[in-house]
RNA sequence: GCCGUUGUGGCGGAACUGGCAGACGCAAGGGACUUAAAAUCCCUCGACAGCAAUGUCAUACGGGUUCGAUUCCCGUCAACGGCACCA
C-alpha cells in the first residue's frame, strides 16, 4: 500500500491542533529553549518558498529539543502593518484590517499545512489594539527618557509612497520598497536617538552567539571610530570645531573645508566677499537629490570662503576655508581639516583647486597619490613629531592640544538617529498630543490603546500629511496636561516598531498589565536562539536590540540582550538561479508543492537542498529524491522483524544518532538528511530490518518529517505518539569501528589500501604496510626516509 | 573604492584543528519487470589514455610552505551581499 500524504499529512494536523501538543508549558521548573523565526508580513501573495526554510529549519531544533525533554516555545505571528496593504486599501476602499483579516487566515493554513509545530494559542498580531498598546507604552517610555524627540530635519521622502523613510531604508538612493526616486525633504519628525545606545550595541555584540557576518555587519553600520576633536582659530574671531582620525598628520593641514549647511557660514555672512558664489553653492548642494548625492565617481566641487581664513594651532599658518559637499553636515562636527597628503578625498580635492600638499608621513609618493598607510610611516615635516610613527605621533599630539585645550579624545559614530514617524494610515498611533501651551504632551497610560480611527480615505494628503490629519473629530482632542484645546499627533509608525520587541510578547500574549509578567521574562528570555534573513541585520535586528537594551535599562526587561544567538539562512532562487520574482516568472509556491508531494517532502527537501547558509537554486528534479526516500521509508513497515538492532548495524545507528543530533545543532540539515539516506540505504541492503531499528529511525527523522513518522508509529504500535517519546541517545565507544580501512601511501600517493584495528600500534601499522606486495614492490632498493602514521586514517612512507 | 562571503563532476552539494576529493541526492546511460508507459529494482557514472590491472591530470588561476594542500600563506581573476565622500 502506497503511503497517502495528503490524508495523512491533515490528520496529524487536526491531532497536534486539537491535543495543542506544541503548546509551551508553564511549569518554570523545567528546562527551556525559546526559537524564534522571524514572523512574516502577511502579504497578499500568501507564502513564499523562502519562508518555510528558516521556518523548517527551527522547526527541526524545536521538535528535537521537545523529545530531549525541553520545555519548547516556538511560537508565530504576524507583522501586519505596513504599506502594501495599505496600498491596496487605497486602490479598493476594502478597510486594510479586512485586507489583513483575509492574508493572515491564508498564511496560518498554508503554514499549517506544512506541520510545523508552532504554539498557535500564543499567536499574536501587530495591528491588534491590545497588542500595540504595548507598542505605544514603549514609545511613551522612550518620550519620558528623553529618547523620542521631535526635530524638523531633511528626511528622504519617497516621491511614489509619499512617505518618509528611514535611512536604512533607502538602498542606493531609492525607495527600498518600490523603487521610486528619494528626495530630500525638511520635514517635522519623531526620531528615537538610538545613537545613545551606539557603544552598547556593540559592546554587547561580544556577548552573543551571532554568526560573524552579522556582528560585522551591525559593527560597520554603527562605524564606529577614535580621533580627536580640534579648535582651530579663524580670522573670524570665532572657533572652528573639527574632527579627525588623524591628528598625527596636523602639521600637514593645508586649508579646511566645511560642509554646506554649516552654521558658521551663516555667522560670517557678512565678511564674505563671496556670498553670491557661497550662497549659489549652498543652494545647489540642499537641492540635489540623495540620488545624485550618491553618483559614482563624482568630481568633488567647492567653494572657498574669501575673507576668513583659519590659524593652524601648531604653526600658527593661516590656511583657506572652503564649503564642499564632500564633507557631511551630519557627521563629526560638519567641518575638516584637510591633509591632502594622507587623505584621497582631501588629495583630489587639492590637486582640483591647486593647494599645497605636504608630507608629513614618509613612506608613500605623494607625487602620484595620498599616502594613507598608518602602519609603516615616520612622521616628518612636523616640529616635535618627527621621527614617530603614526601611532606615537597621536599620542604626542594628543596630549599636546589637550595641554594647550584646543583639542581632546574623540570617538564619533556613523549610526545616525532613527527617523521615526511615518505619514501614512496603516501604523500605530503615536500617543502623543501637541498643546499650544504645554507642547508635546504623551498620553497617559491608562488612555492607551491610543485605536487608529476609521477613516474615509487612505490616501496621504497631498501636503504630505498622513491621512488621519483630515480626521478632525480625532485629532481635535485636549491637552492631558493642561486640559486646552489641543490635537494629537498624526503621524504613525514605522513597521520596524512592532517587531522591535514582538518576541517579549509571545512570552505571555494575553497579559493586560504588562507586556508580560517579569516571572515569565525570567523564564524564557533571552531568545535561545533566532534564525532570520540578513537583509534585517541592520534594521530589524539592530532596531530590536536597541528597543530591548533601552528597556533593560528602565527595568522592563530581565535581559540585556533580546537573542543569544542568531543564524540566518541563504535564499532559495529560482530554478535559473535568479532571484525568485513575479517578473522573471521562476517564483515556485509552495501550496503546488505541498500539494504534489506533500508536506513531509517539501520540508525535507528544503532542508536537502544545499548549506543553510548559502543561497541554493530550487530544482523540481532534485525534490523527487526526497519523496523516493520518503517512500521507501513507509515501505520498511513491509518487511520489519521483531528484535532489537543487529549487531552488524549497531555502529552504524550509534554514528547516525551522533551525526544527526549535532548536524541539527549547528543547522547541518542537508548532510543530517544524508546520513539517515545512507543508514536506510544500509538497512534495507541487510535484509529485513528490525522493529528497534525502525523505532529509531522514526524518532530520528521525525524532526525533519513528521507526519509520516507519527503515522508508521501508531501503525507499528510502538507506544502512545512519537511526539511524546524520547529522542535516541548514543554511546561514544559504539561509534568506533572495530576495523578501519585505511591509505598506505607512498611519497605521499595511494598505492594501497589496509585493514586494520583503529587502535593498533603505530609500529605494527606500518610493518603490516611495508609488508603489503605492491608496497613491498616500490620500496624495494629504495632507502625509507620517513614513515608517517596518522591514526585510524593512513600511512606515508617516503623513499627514496 | 572599502568591508564581508563564495569559487569542488553535467547539476545541488560532501569532505576543511592539512591526511584516501566527489558522501548523499538529481540528471544521464545500460539492464530487469511490463503488451506499453509510469512507478520500482539492479548496474555504470570527474577528465584523458588503455582490452585490462593500472597510469596521468583534476577542488577558479599563478606561486609558496609541507612527506602530504580543496583546507595554511602570498598574489591574480570572477561572482554574490553590504556600505558608499563617515574625515
Amino acid at each position: 500500500m502506497s503511503y497517502d500524504f495528503k490524508s495523512t499529512e491533515k490528520k496529524w494536523q487536526d491531532i497536534w491542533d486539537e491535543k495543542q501538543t506544541f503548546a509551551a508549558k508553564d511549569d518554570y521548573t523545567l528546562p527551556k529553549f525559546y526559537g524564534l523565526v522571524e514572523f512574516p508580513y502577511p502579504s497578499g501573495q500568501g507564502l513564499h518558498v523562502g519562508h518555510p526554510r528558516s521556518y523548517t529549519a527551527l522547526d527541526i531544533v524545536a521538535r528535537k529539543k521537545r523529545l530531549q525533554g525541553y520545555n519548547v516555545l516556538y511560537p508565530m505571528g504576524w507583522d501586519a502593518f505596513g504599506l502594501p496593504t495599505e496600498n491596496y486599501a487605497i486602490k479598493t476602499h476594502i478597510h486594510p484590517a479586512v485586507v489583513t483579516e483575509q492574508n493572515v487566515k491564508r498564511f496560518k493554513s498554508q503554514l499549517k499545512s506544512l506541520g510545523f509545530s508552532f504554539d498557535w494559542s500564543r499567536e499574536i498580531n501587530t495591528t491588534d489594539p491590545e497588542y500595540y498598546k504595548w507598542t505605544q507604552w514603549i514609545f511613551l517610555q522612550l518620550f519620558k527618557e528623553g529618547l523620542a524627540y521631535k526635530k524638523e530635519m531633511a528626511v528622504n521622502w519617497c516621491t511614489s509612497c509619499k512617505c518618509v523613510l528611514a535611512n536604512e531604508e533607502v538602498v542606493g538612493g531609492v525607495c527600498e520598497r518600490c523603487g521610486s526616486e528619494v528626495v530630500r525633504k525638511v520635514k517635522s519628525q519623531w526620531m528615537l536617538k538610538i545613537t545613545d545606545y551606539a557603544e552598547k550595541l556593540l559592546k554587547g555584540l561580544e556577548d552573543v552567539d551571532f554568526i560573524e557576518r552579522v556582528k560585522t555587519q551591525q559593527r560597520n553600520w554603527i562605524g564606529r571610530s577614535t580621533g580627536a576633536q580640534v579648535k582651530f582659530q579663524t580670522t573670524a574671531g570665532d572657533e572652528l570645531q573639527i574632527y579627525t582620525t588623524r591628528p598625527d598628520t596636523l602639521f600637514g593641514a593645508t586649508y579646511m573645508v566645511m560642509a554646506p549647511e554649516h552654521a558658521l557660514i551663516e555667522k560670517w555672512a557678512d565678511r564674505l566677499e563671496n556670498l553670491a558664489e557661497v550662497r549659489a553653492y549652498q543652494e545647489t548642494a540642499a537641492h540635489k537629490s540623495d540620488f545624485e548625492r550618491t553618483e559614482v565617481a563624482k568630481d568633488k566641487t567647492g567653494v572657498r570662503l574669501q575673507g576668513v581664513e583659519a590659524i593652524n594651532p601648531v604653526n600658527g599658518e593661516k590656511i583657506p576655508i572652503f564649503i564642499s559637499d564632500y564633507v557631511l553636515a551630519s557627521y563629526g562636527t560638519g567641518a575638516i581639516m584637510a591633509v591632502p597628503a594622507h587623505d584621497e578625498r582631501d588629495y583630489d580635492f587639492a590637486k582640483l583647486f591647486h593647494l599645497p600638499i605636504i608630507e608629513v608621513v614618509k613612506g608613500g609618493d605623494i607625487e602620484k597619490e595620498a599616502f594613507t598607510d598608518c602602519a609603516t610611516g615616520v612622521l616628518v615635516n612636523s616640529g616635535f613629531l618627527d621621527g614617530m610613527s603614526v601611532e606615537e605621533a597621536k599620542k604626542a599630539i594628543l596630549a599636546w592640544l589637550e595641554e594647550k585645550g584646543i583639542g581632546e579624545k574623540k570617538v564619533n559614530y556613523k549610526l545616525r538617529d532613527w527617523v521615526f514617524s511615518r505619514q501614512r494610515y496603516w501604523g500605530e498611533p503615536i500617543p502623543i498630543v501637541h498643546c499650544p501651551h504645554c507642547g508635546a504632551v504623551p498620553l497617559p497610560e491608562d488612555q492607551l490603546p491610543l485605536v487608529l480611527p476609521d477613516v474615509d480615505s487612505y490616501e496621504p494628503t497631498e501636503n504630505g500629511e498622513s491621512p488621519l490629519a483630515n480626521m478632525t473629530d480625532w485629532v481635535n482632542t485636549t491637552c492631558p496636561h493642561c486640559g486646552a484645546p489641543a490635537k494629537r499627533e498624526t503621524d504613525t509608525m514605522p513597521q520596524w516598531a512592532g517587531s522591535s520587541w514582538y518576541f517579549i510578547r509571545y512570552i505571555d500574549p494575553h497579559n493586560q498589565n504588562a507586556m508580560a509578567s517579569e516571572e515569565a521574562m525570567r523564564y524564557w528570555l533571552p531568545v535561545d536562539w533566532y534564525n532570520g534573513g540578513m537583509e534585517h541585520t541592520t534594521l530589524h535586528l539592530l532596531y530590536s536590540r536597541f528597543w530591548h537594551k533601552f528597556l533593560y535599562d528602565i527595568g522592563a526587561v530581565t535581559s540585556p540582550e533580546p537573542y543569544a544567538k542568531r543564524t540566518s539562512h541563504g535564499m532559495i532562487l529560482g530554478e535559473n538561479g535568479e532571484k525568485m520574482s513575479k517578473s522573471r516568472g521562476n517564483v515556485v509556491n509552495p501550496d503546488d508543492i505541498v500539494r504534489e508531494y506533500g508536506a513531509d517532502t517539501m520540508r525535507l527537501y528544503e532542508m536537502f537542498i544545499g548549506d543553510f547558509e548559502k543561497a541554493a537554486p530550487w530544482n523540481s528534479s532534485s525534490i523527487k529524491g526526497c519523496k523516493r526516500f520518503l517512500d521507501r521509508v513507509w515501505a520498511l513497515q513491509g518487511d520489519c522483524r521483531k528484535g532489537g538492532i543487529r549487531a552488524e548495524l549497531e555502529n552504524s545507528f550509534h554514528k547516525t544518532i551522533r551525526k544527526v543530533t549535532e548536524d541539527i545543532e549547528n543547522l547541518k540539515m542537508n548532510t543530517a538528511i544524508a546520513a539517515l539516506m545512507a543508514l536506510l540505504n544500509e538497512m534495507t541492503a541487510a535484509g529485513p530490518i528490525t522493529e528497534e531499528e525502525l523505532r529509531i529511525f522514526l524518532l530520528l527523522l521525525n524532526p525533519f518529517a513528521p507526519h509520516i513518522t507519527e503515522e508508521m508509529w501508531v501503525q507499528m504500535q510502538f507506544g502512545g505518539m512519537l511526539n511524546e517519546a524520547a529522542w535516541p541517545q548514543y554511546e561514544e565507544a559504539k561509534c568506533k569501528d572495530a576495523q578501519v580501512e585505511i591509505a598506505v601511501q607512498v611519497c605521499g600517493k595511494v598505492k594501497a589500501k589496509l585493514n586494520i584495528a583503529p587502535d593498533e600500534a603505530k609500529d605494527s601499522v606500518l610493518q603490516k604496510a611495508k609488508e603489503l606486495p605492491a608496497i613491498a614492490a616500490l620500496l624495494e632498493g629504495k632507502t625509507l626516509v620517513k614513515e608517517i602514521y596518522v591514526p585510524a586514517k593512513l600511512v606515508n612512507l617516503v623513499a627514496r
